[in-house]
RNA sequence: GGGCGGUUAGCUCAGUCGGUUAGAGCGCCUCGUUUACACCGAGGAAGUCAGAGGUUCGAGUCCUCUACCGCCCA
């Protein structure tokens, strides 16, 4: 404890140095290095104050995809995650919030190859090897700077710990789990048809395919039937209506309905495909739409999922006429080498040629679109690997149902059932090269061997060839695979580790709602199934942070905002505080430069509270002496005031952050801080400060002045973190107080509640109304700011007087009325022109100098109009007798008391207009 | 086509379990440089809680329908 009291004692700063006006970036850096040096972050950190027996709090960073940046979504997660893990931590539990990156195959491969391109270089000139050297010397930069964003945003993350998707760990666990899965028949190899991007150049995952409505040609071709000796006939024809013509090439049958009259007769011939003179049958199927088109359809099962479907029930073979780049490959005779699209235009010119083009409409149709690079998606055949999702969503859907797991908000739990309920196969492989290579091996044979072992199987597992006879997989994973590992892959997850037993399951997986499915559901799949355990309690799923007009910030809009620029020009706590103030869990916002400033006046506001609270300090307070509450007897009627307003408030917050309405939570302390410390009771303790008072009420002030805003630091600090830290270095601390806010106990109220006396906070509140009254009437009568009026105040209530009593020269000072004389009851009618203001069952006499009679007037019958309104409509509530039997009694008897107050109140407004 | 969300002050948004007079920030109007803060203070104006119906002693809040906006899924 020596160190806490010599921190008392030599502030680094004397108080008059403090700057008038907060500047954040000179101390968010200090703060965050002091931290970093008193090791507070880890739960087992040095400087940690974890008590070991309390349930541990704990987050898995999403991490960032490491291609450079990071934005405000970010901004917002770590926010979000950071004050939930703050407050945890002061709660003494042991807290960990691990960070990340990702290491985003297809997301880097794309900026990378966005660079080589300016150095003249692209993936295909510099082959795999070097082109996976160039990326880890690329990731070793771009890591470094995400890094930076995130400490100067102030997050507290356990950099001890800090995981990356394609490090050794995340290998392993990769491996071992895809074995396992292979094990168990969950993971296999097969030809299907997947989405191809001839952009990318690779597979992609259902969700990765972005539906896009446009407008496409509808043509309808003239296909030529062969007759029964096996010639074409020119006179008969079967027209079959695409949006596709390149895939004619590719066409393995003509489909018509079954119960289609026009065609029944043609069910059975066969036609002739046009430019490579295929010989196909017309098949019925009920797939086929009769009002669609003709009602003839061509089929194409390598390039289509219903024709594939279609194909295969009828056992069509499959011809695939296009490339990786989706240029028309050897199968498309005349058009090889075309690019599809310049095929689609000479086919359909080919076709009009020959007078076989009937019609071409324009058609509203659905286009699958690849989600990073725009490219219309192409259904190709590929043979590569799946995962077999169904047993695996069962389960993770068997979490949320028994409550294991809880959405947050709640509603996301129907969208996560709905997309886990009719779920398909998992595409896993990616024909790309940065990424975890699939561990699967395949002997000259067509075995296959999955190996969990860094280096590969020694042999074939079916025919022992050994393994220099083998050759791994090209492909690598999806992304999403390592992603849906990282609960636990970071634990230390296949192997029994320390932190997989103390950590997991982890606490809260906060992310956007928008990665529910590509992220949330997986990691709940493969944690259920894997570890048998959900892999966090609670999901908090923030909304999306858009631009001031609402529109959504992307790169190619412009509108993005880079969270480092707000920071270097408001601070972390301001951007942090706008993020986060009076939104909503799982609803989008809109960030614009009046938030921002509201943030930034916020921190200035509280930093000069703290500037006039340092400054004020007592002379004669010892400079080591320790923060107390001052005994119940040396409390004035404020000081009651104060203390229940932040025991209430202690609870109200508490309470908002424990159901993670962190907006409510800031609100709620902006509202104490603003307009009831610093507004209230701030203007109370200059009174009480003066010169003139005795020491001893001057410190037992200054002390409660200190305690509430030491209440409120700690409060607000996981929001505001910095600013919270930096005032707090300055105030005197209680004892047993650690030497950093970071670590000090999370305040419970108990203190603050035991002495604050309601019954004198009551009277203290009915006085500041009618502070706020006498204003009110000296703005409306027009009398001059500065001047000052008698006056008489009517107090019929002990409390009351006590409160006054006490308050003065401070209620002299605020209304600025001097003198002042206090009576029970009024002795006498209301003399003409005298100003009355009327709070509650108080009521203030002020002389009229200056005033405009009028308007003040005026002002009482507008008053006493509103007032006679409402009290109709209490009684006429009181008068139900309904109302009366079957409201529950309190809500009875606040109705009565509330009459009652505003029968009072007509009766003091009425008065002094009846003259 | 199915699902979800939204509609509250000029703007952006809160509003807990249905309960007194629906709140905040910004903006607006009036006044004010009193030694924390002009990134400020004092006072004020501003609402048919989208619309209709229902439940209830009582509805911004619960139910039904409608309109418009947005998102997700197919």
């Amino acid at each position: 404890m020596s160190e806490v009291s010599e921190q008392q004692a030599r502030p680094e700063q004397a108080p008059e140095e403090l700057p008038k006006a907060y500047r954040p970036t000179e101390v968010e850096r200090e703060i965050y290095q002091r931290w970093l040096d008193a090791d507070v972050f880890a739960p087992d950190g040095s400087g940690s104050r974890a008590d070991r027996s309390a349930p541990p709090f704990v987050v898995t960073q999403p991490p960032p995809n490491i291609t450079g940046a990071l934005h405000t979504g970010h901004a917002l997660t770590g926010t979000l995650e950071d004050a939930m893990v703050r407050r945890a931590r002061m709660q003494r539990r042991p807290t960990l919030w691990l960070p990340g990156l990702d290491h985003a195959s297809i997301a880097a491969q794309v900026v990378l190859d966005r660079i080589l391109a300016l150095e003249g270089e692209s993936r295909q000139s510099m082959g795999r090897d070097r082109y996976l050297e160039r990326m880890w010397w690329f990731i070793d930069e771009t890591r470094d700077v995400m890094l930076g964003q995130e400490r100067r945003m102030g997050f507290s993350l356990d950099w001890a710990r800090l995981r990356f998707t394609m490090d050794e760990g995340s290998a392993r666990a990769v491996r071992v789990s895809f074995k396992r899965l292979y094990d168990e028949g969950l993971a296999y190899r097969a030809e299907k048809l997947i989405n191809w991007c001839p952009s990318c150049r690779t597979s992609l995952s259902d969700l990765e395919v972005i539906a896009t409505p446009e407008t496409g040609t509808l043509w309808f071709v003239r296909y030529h039937l062969l007759g029964r000796d096996g010639t074409p006939d020119p006179s008969e024809t079967i027209t079959v209506a695409t949006t596709r013509p390149e895939t004619i090439l590719g066409d393995t049958a003509v489909a018509v309905h079954p119960d289609d009259e026009r065609y029944s007769s043609l069910v059975g011939r066969e036609v002739l495909i046009p430019f490579v003179n295929r010989r196909v049958p017309v098949i019925a199927d009920h797939v086929v739409q009769r009002e669609f088109g003709s009602g003839a359809v061509k089929i194409t099962p390598a390039h289509d999922d219903d024709d594939h479907e279609t194909g295969r029930r009828h056992g069509l073979p499959s011809i695939e006429v296009m490339d990786d780049r989706a240029a028309i490959n050897a199968n498309g005779g005349p058009y090889e080498g075309l690019s599809r699209e310049e095929a689609r235009r000479r086919i359909v010119a080919d076709l009009e040629k020959k007078g076989d083009l009937a019609e071409a409409r324009a058609h509203e149709m659905v286009l699958g679109r690849c989600e990073r690079s725009d490219d219309v998606v192409e259904p190709r055949l590929k043979t590569q690997w799946f995962v077999r999702t169904r047993p695996l969503a069962d389960k993770a859907l068997a979490a949320v149902r028994e409550g294991r797991t809880t959405f947050v908000p709640a509603r996301f739990e129907k969208v996560f059932f709905d997309w886990l309920e009719k779920i398909h196969d998992w595409n896993v492989s990616r024909q790309l090269w940065w990424g975890h290579r699939i561990p699967a091996w395949y002997c000259p044979d067509g075995h296959v061997t999955v190996s969990d072992e860094e280096g590969g199987p020694a042999a074939c597992e079916r025919c022992g060839r050994p393994s220099g006879e083998l050759a791994q997989d090209e492909d690598i994973f999806d992304t999403w695979y390592s992603s849906g590992l990282w609960p636990f892959s970071t634990l230390g997850w296949p192997d029994p580790t320390d932190d997989y037993d103390r950590f997991y399951p982890t606490t809260v997986m906060e992310t956007g709602y928008d990665i529910i499915f590509f992220w949330v559901a997986r990691m709940m799949m493969l944690g259920e199934w894997l570890t048998g355990e959900a892999p966090f309690a609670t999901v908090y799923l923030h909304g999306m942070v858009r631009d001031p007009y609402g529109q959504k910030m992307s790169k190619t809009k412009g509108n993005v905002v880079d969270p480092l620029s707000v920071v270097e020009e408001v601070g972390a706590d301001a951007l942090r505080f706008a993020l986060v103030n009076g939104t909503t869990p799982g609803n989008d916002q809109r960030l614009s430069e009046t938030r921002l400033e509201g943030g930034r006046n916020f921190a200035n506001k509280l930093w000069n509270a703290a500037r006039f609270v340092l400054l004020s300090r007592p002379v004669e307070l010892p400079a080591d002496a320790l923060l107390a509450l001052p005994s119940v007897n040396r409390l004035g009627p404020a000081e009651h005031w104060i203390l229940s307003r932040c025991a209430a408030t202690t609870a109200e917050v508490d309470r908002a952050y424990d159901t993670f309405q962190l907006g409510e939570a800031t609100r709620l302390l902006h509202e104490a801080i603003w307009n009831e410390y610093c507004d209230w009771y701030l203007e109370f303790a200059k009174v009480s400060l003066t010169p003139g008072v005795a020491a001893e009420a001057r410190v037992a002030t200054w002390s409660v002045l200190v305690w509430v805003l030491d209440r409120y630091l700690h409060l607000l600090h996981p929001v505001m973190p910095h600013l919270t830290e930096a005032i707090w270095a300055r105030l005197p601390h209680r004892p047993g107080d650690p030497p950093l806010l970071i670590v000090a106990n999370w305040p419970d109220g108990q203190g603050e509640a035991s002495v604050g006396d309601p019954r004198v906070a009551d009277a203290t509140r009915c006085l500041m109304d009618l502070v706020t009254e006498i204003r009110n009437a000296r703005a409306e009568a027009g009398i001059e700011a500065g001047s000052w009026l008698s006056a008489s105040l009517v107090l019929p209530d002990s409390n009351l007087r006590a409160a006054y009593e006490g308050l003065a020269p401070a209620v002299a000072r605020l209304a600025r009325v001097r003198p002042v004389a206090v009576v029970e009851r009024p002795t006498e009618a209301h003399p003409d022109g005298t100003l009355v203001a009327v709070a509650g069952i108080a009521e203030a006499r002020l002389s009229q100098a200056g005033a405009d009679l009028e308007r003040d007037r005026a002002r009482l019958e507008r008053e006493l109009a509103e007032a006679r309104k409402l009290l109709t409509a209490a009684e006429a509530r009181l008068e139900n007798r309904s109302f009366i039997e079957r409201a529950p009694p309190a809500v009875v008897e606040g109705a009565m008391a509330r009459a009652a107050q505003l029968r009072e109140l007509v009766d003091r407004l009425s008065e002094p207009l009846a003259g």
